[in-house]
DNA sequence: TATGAATGAGGATTCATTCAT
DNA sequence: GATGAATGAATCCTCATTCAT
């Protein structure tokens, strides 16, 4: 029952940790800079996370469960749905959930980029629902004949980069293209984009590509 | 003079400092492991590099300043060949530079997304050449219609996004996708699915496309 | 509230670091010392003080408070006693003060010899004020004639000579002159020395000089 | 013979030593910082003087060795002149000396309030000289009766706290009485002061003093 | 004389965690 | 739930010195 527990204390610390973690990385945030920003005592993080590693996992697989959970979603349209309209819509819901989340993605997306055994447990219970799911769309679309033929395992890698790329690297966005990254435009217009890649990349060079490309929001 | 003698010693912290911040990151990393691997005594750190954060930034503008350079290099070649064969060279260079310095790439890609005076100074110096040289090549792109026109900013983040992950996430390429990251056969193939994005995504929707698709090494 | 905690551990590392700047001088002496010698650990130092430069001027400054309230009160009896009386008050409760905070006092005399901002900062907060106090009590001593004319700024540099020296310099005391200037004699004969420089150098060549010399404890 | 050996590189050493000993001590002073700003090897230092301790050593009774020798001649001088005469030339001397080596006399002054056993050392070696022919110009005066008699310790002691003081505190002349303590003009109006003091305190209360007192340069 | 690489000891500080309250 | 004192390990860095050249 501990862990269901909602005080205050706890909410401001995870606040307080999802925004350090986020610029500072796990290793440059210590637990005193946490229990400060969160006007708490700093004891009462082991207290209530088991340490700082604890409130790292914590973290790290509520977000991520978040993100399989938008993943599966739409894989349980594929029934009713085109496998491009599955593909479409869940670049969709992937982009508006890192969004939504967007300090905890650039903590999650960069911690995954170590070696060690967390990130190896996440990998293989977070990770692979998500290429899971992904695979299910793109079977579909090729035995459908909806998408252009061609390796499921290195569309999901470069897929991958695409979708972490605004999450991760916000401070390029903003520094090298003077683009807001947090802005909902900013978002809408990136999306915008993977969605022409969809049309041209992923279903284009099919003669049936006749469907006008979709557009997000209108 | 001084700070280009170049002793065993030396070679041998640059050699493991690549290797701990490949894996463990910047912060992850202790000077004592440093030197610990590299067989040094830990003080010699701070006498060749001036601190562990004089080392890390010597290897992040080393790698940067031969990151850039693969980039001025290609760019020279527009007066004489056409853009899309310069921007294939361009991500063939790219690749191929990241492969023999991925340990290198991956901790430089990594470190770039933290929030700190020396990322931003990274941005400003290194990050806008790379720009600037992408953004040129696009630019002749589209005024000699070989490219679909397009918004730079976006394109290119999108191509760094796809250019990092490789390097980046390793770990999850293997893990997830059971494939091994390191060897040239990857990368091959991975510049290769680049190759058809430029002809599906950047040259693609014009008549015009009936050059066929360039293939690395074959 | 919070600094205002007193525990035992406090002040062991405060009697600790007295005794050791005493000796040492704060350059001298680690804060492994301190630690050691309070029977207490490293770290809370830093944790109780904000590190060793804060526990220095947490000491220097209290010292300094009291050693500059001292001539506060002197000052206040300006206008009902007669400045030579103020003068002798004054004096006496200086030696008397310092001989309290012998420690103290050779660490504070002897630190106040470097260049340094934190030096530059004392010099202006308590020094001025000690300036002050006595200027005001020579000023007085000239307007009510009881004072042979002279400048202050060079009086008040030669009464600071004196009256630091004998906690500047315990040791040469000790060594050369064989007399222990710890003892609460030494610092009464001493003292006794110092109001006979008052009635002859201060006073001294007015015709008026017939009160009988001022001698401590009778 | 090695040490009679006057490079350039030595001098530099000296001079940069003397600099940064009179500002920052000798515990705060690394031989690295008196290597950098003699623009010289830092092993040198240990070649020259055997070390850091070594060098410092050379300095105190290189300057300790200078400054008695100034109070001997005036000693030898007890059979032709007065005692006053003597002593007054005895403060003359000692106040020029020092002021011609300001920098090294406060290093030696400060560095004298330790406890160590090279300051003990020092004690028995050079200032219970001084003491010695202070005393011997004390007891002429006493017994010619041109002093008033007192302890000649306690005499000693006071005389020494005024000597030292423009020297050991610099930075509190020129901070709080904002009067430049290298200047010529201060040392010669601040010996006028000592020698005023010597009329009317040692001198004084004399029915004999006649004799107008003493002014240097004029 | 002079150099600079190299060392090992020690410097202060920060860290995450624990524990009694 | 919450506090803050306390700890011990680990952090990075600076130190004076040595040594082969």
């Amino acid at each position: 029952m501990k862990q269901e527990r909602d005080t205050v204390s706890k909410r401001n610390v995870i606040q307080a940790a999802i925004q350090l973690f986020n610029t500072k990385g796990y290793n440059g945030t210590s637990v005193r800079d946490i229990a400060n920003k969160a006007g708490v005592n700093v004891s009462l993080i082991s207290y209530y996370f088991n340490g700082k590693k604890g409130l790292a996992e914590f973290l790290m697989t509520t977000f991520l469960e978040g993100y399989v959970n938008e993943l599966e979603k739409v894989h349980k349209l594929l029934e009713k749905k085109s496998a491009k309209a599955c593909l479409v819509e869940a670049l969709q819901a992937i982009m508006t959930y890192q969004h939504q989340n967007r300090q905890l993605a650039r903590f999650v997306h960069r911690e995954i980029t170590f070696d060690s055994v967390l990130v190896r447990e996440i990998m293989t219970t977070y990770l692979s629902k998500e290429k899971f799911y992904l695979s299910k769309i793109f079977e579909a679309g090729f035995s459908r004949k909806e998408f252009r033929p061609q390796s499921i395992d290195y569309i999901v890698m470069q897929l991958r980069g695409m979708l972490s790329m605004p999450f991760l690297q916000p401070q390029y966005i903003l520094e090298v293209h003077h683009i807001k990254p947090n802005e909902t435009y900013f978002i809408e217009r990136y999306t915008k984009q993977l969605l022409q890649w969809v049309d041209l990349y992923i279903c284009g060079d099919l003669k049936v590509v006749k469907q006008k490309p979709f557009v997000m929001n209108g």
